[in-house]
DNA sequence: TTGTAAGCGTTATCAT
DNA sequence: ATGATAACGCTTACAA
C-alpha cells in the first residue's frame, strides 16, 4: 500500500503550516484567496484524499452504520437493499454482517462493530437470540439502535416492522372465508417475534371464528424447506388431516407444497395453502401461491431513515415505532370461490 | 455516545503511564506481574475496549474488506454468504455496498471505500460498468484487489469466476443432444463479460455442430423477468420460431417460460429452455427449469481465500485466476429422451 | 520494570 | 491571514 499524500506533504511543499493547508482545503473563511488556489491546485495535482480514519478518530464518527442480519434471503436481501440506498444517499456506508441465524456469530459482529468503527447499528435478530446482553451492550455504550423486522419487545428502541399479528390475521380470515375449517400452522422457531405474532394472528383470528384450535395443527420448524416438507407430510399423514395450511413463509409454502403434491392431493380444492413475504416465485409456481406482502423494501427505507432521524436529533425515540401493515394476495392456492 | 474507557483513564486511576498499561494489556514481556494484574483487572472492571479507530490509524489497516456488487440476487447473496464466512473467521468484517447495477453508484461506493477505510477490495462490477478509472485508482493506491464473478480481464487483478463459455456450451450442446435444432439465445446486458462468455460458448457449440447461427435468435436484455417475456414473446411470434431457448439466468428463463405457456407450447415436447444459475426455484416450477449450476457460494469462499492470501503475502499475484466448472442440471423443461 | 515523547492525519483553539 | 500547539487513543523507540 502507498504512502498517502497528506495535508502536511502539501504543507511543507508549499511552505505552510498544517493549519492553513487544512483551511484553505475546507474554504474555511480566514484563508488568503491565493494560498487557499494554491493549496487546492496542489492537492488536486498530488491527488489527495482526506484520511477518514484521522478524521473519524477526532471526531468520533465514522459515517458507518453497522447492519446485523440473520441472513441474506429474499426478505431481508430486500430490506438491505432499501435501508442502503438511504444510506448512501445521506453519505454513510453500510456494514452488513450475517449472524447466519447463529447466535455466537451475531455476537462476535455486534462486538466487532462495537469496538469503534460503527456510528450506530441497525439489527435484526437470528432465530436463535433469546438473551439480549450484547444488545444492551449498545445501548449502555449509549449507540444509536434501531430494530427492524425481527424486533425484540423487551428492547427500549425505535422499531419497524411488520403487523405480522395482521398477517396471520388476514391470511387465516381468508382460508376461513374460503370454507376451510380445519386450518394448519407451519410456524418457524419456538422464540421468534416474527413467528409467535403470526401464529396469535391465526389463533385469534380461530377463535373469533369459533374454530376450534388443534395443537397438533400447529408445527414449528426451522425456515427450511426440507422441514416444511416433512412437517407437511405428517399433517397429511394424520387421519383428520387439515384442510388447509397456513405457513408462516413462502419457503416453508413451497416445502408443504411439495409434499401437498407428492400426497396427490389438489389445491385449492382438497387442501389451501397461504405463505407469508410474498416472494416473486409464489406468483410463478403452480398453483401460484396465496401469500402475504410485507413491504421489504419499505420497511428498509423506513428503517434507515429513522436511523438517520435517531443519529442526528439526540432526542429519545425509544418508544418509536413503524408498523407496516401487511398485504393478502389471493392466488390459485386457496382460491376456491 | 457515551466517552470510551481509555488506556488512559486505566492510567491515571492506577498511576500509571500509558505506555504501561498498554503493555499490560498486551501482555508485553518487560512489564511487571503485579502491574499486569492490576491493569487487566481494572480494564475488565471499567470494561475497556480498544479504540480501534486509533489502532487503525497507527498501523494503517482497519482489518475491513470492501465488498462491491451489482446487486443481492439469489446468486450474489450466496456469494456474499461465503466471502462473509471466510472473511469473519479470518478476523476481517466486510462492507457490504451494491451498485444496483449503476456505474454512478460502483464508483461512489468505491471511493467511499478507498477513502481509507478498508484494507482492500473485492468486486464484481455492474451491468453499466464500461470505463475502469476508479477500479485503476484502487490499484495506484496498491491496495488489495480481488475480482470475482464478472470480473474485467483487462485489469491485472486475482480473478475467480465460473467458467461461463463453459457454460454455455454444455447447455447448448445438451439442447442439441436433445434433438433442438433452432435454438435461441437470451443474453444479458451486451457488455457484459459472463453474458458474453456464456454467448461465445453457446455460438462456438453451434458451429462446432454444424448448426447455422441466425442473429434474430439472439437476443440481449437486462436481466429482468419482465423483458425476458417481450423478448420469449418476440422470439415465439417469428414465423420461423425457434425450437429450443438457453437463457443466460434463471430470471430470464422464467420470464421466457411465462410467454412459452402464454404461447401455449408445451416444454419439452415444443420447445426447450435451459436457464442458468440453478436457483432453488428452478426446481419448483413447473415444467422444472434444467439449469447450469455456478457453485455461488464455493466461488465466494474462494474469492475470500485469494483475498487474505493477497493481503498476507505481499506477492504478486496478479495472475491468479481460479476458473469453476459449472455442471448442468437436466430438468423436465429440456429432457425430451 | 517503568516513564517520556514522538507519531499516525486531522481539526480546533489560541496566538501572532 | 497564518502559525503553533494540543488533542483524538494508541504504540513504540528511547531513556531512566
Amino acid at each position: 500500500m502507498e504512502r498517502q499524500i497528506t495535508i502536511k506533504d502539501i504543507a511543507i511543499a508549499l511552505r505552510l503550516s498544517t493549519s492553513t493547508v487544512s483551511r484553505a482545503l475546507r474554504d474555511a473563511p480566514d484563508v488568503g484567496e491565493e494560498t487557499r488556489k494554491a493549496v487546492k491546485a496542489l492537492a488536486e495535482e498530488l491527488d489527495y484524499q482526506p484520511n477518514m480514519l484521522a478524521l473519524s478518530l477526532l471526531k468520533k464518527q465514522t459515517n458507518t452504520i453497522g447492519l446485523i442480519i440473520p441472513n441474506l434471503d429474499y426478505v431481508l436481501a430486500t430490506m438491505v437493499k432499501g435501508i442502503d440506498e438511504v444510506a448512501l444517499e445521506a453519505g454513510y456506508t453500510v456494514m452488513v454482517c450475517q449472524s447466519d441465524e447463529s447466535f455466537g456469530r451475531e455476537i462476535v459482529n455486534t462486538k466487532r462493530l462495537l469496538d469503534s468503527l460503527v456510528d450506530g447499528f441497525i439489527i435484526s435478530v437470528s432465530s436463535e437470540t433469546m438473551i439480549f446482553e450484547h444488545i444492551k451492550k449498545i445501548q449502555v455504550k449509549k449507540k444509536p439502535l434501531v430494530l427492524f423486522d425481527r424486533v425484540i419487545n423487551s428492547i427500549n428502541a425505535p422499531k419497524i416492522r411488520l403487523d405480522n399479528f395482521e398477517g396471520g390475521r388476514i391470511a387465516t380470515q381468508h382460508l376461513i372465508d374460503q370454507g376451510y375449517k380445519k386450518i394448519a400452522l407451519l410456524a418457524g422457531p419456538e422464540n421468534l417475534s416474527i413467528s409467535n405474532e403470526r401464529k396469535d394472528g391465526y389463533l385469534q383470528t380461530l377463535k373469533q371464528n369459533k374454530i376450534k384450535t388443534d395443537k397438533n395443527f400447529i408445527i414449528h420448524c426451522d425456515f427450511n424447506q426440507e422441514y416444511a416438507y416433512i412437517a407437511a407430510k405428517e399433517l397429511l399423514a394424520m387421519k383428520q388431516r387439515p384442510d388447509a395450511i397456513f405457513c408462516i413463509s413462502d419457503r416453508l409454502a413451497i416445502g408443504a407444497m411439495l409434499a401437498i403434491k407428492e400426497a396427490g392431493l389438489k389445491m385449492p380444492k382438497d387442501i389451501g395453502l397461504v405463505g407469508f413475504n410474498n416472494e416473486p416465485i409464489t406468483k410463478l409456481l403452480t398453483p401460484a401461491i396465496s401469500s402475504v406482502e410485507m413491504y421489504g423494501f419499505e420497511i428498509g427505507k423506513a428503517t434507515a431513515k429513522v436511523f438517520l432521524e435517531l443519529i442526528h436529533s439526540e432526542t429519545d425515540m425509544s418508544d418509536k415505532e413503524i408498523i407496516f401493515k401487511p398485504k393478502l394476495f389471493i392466488r390459485e392456492s386457496s382460491k376456491r370461490s
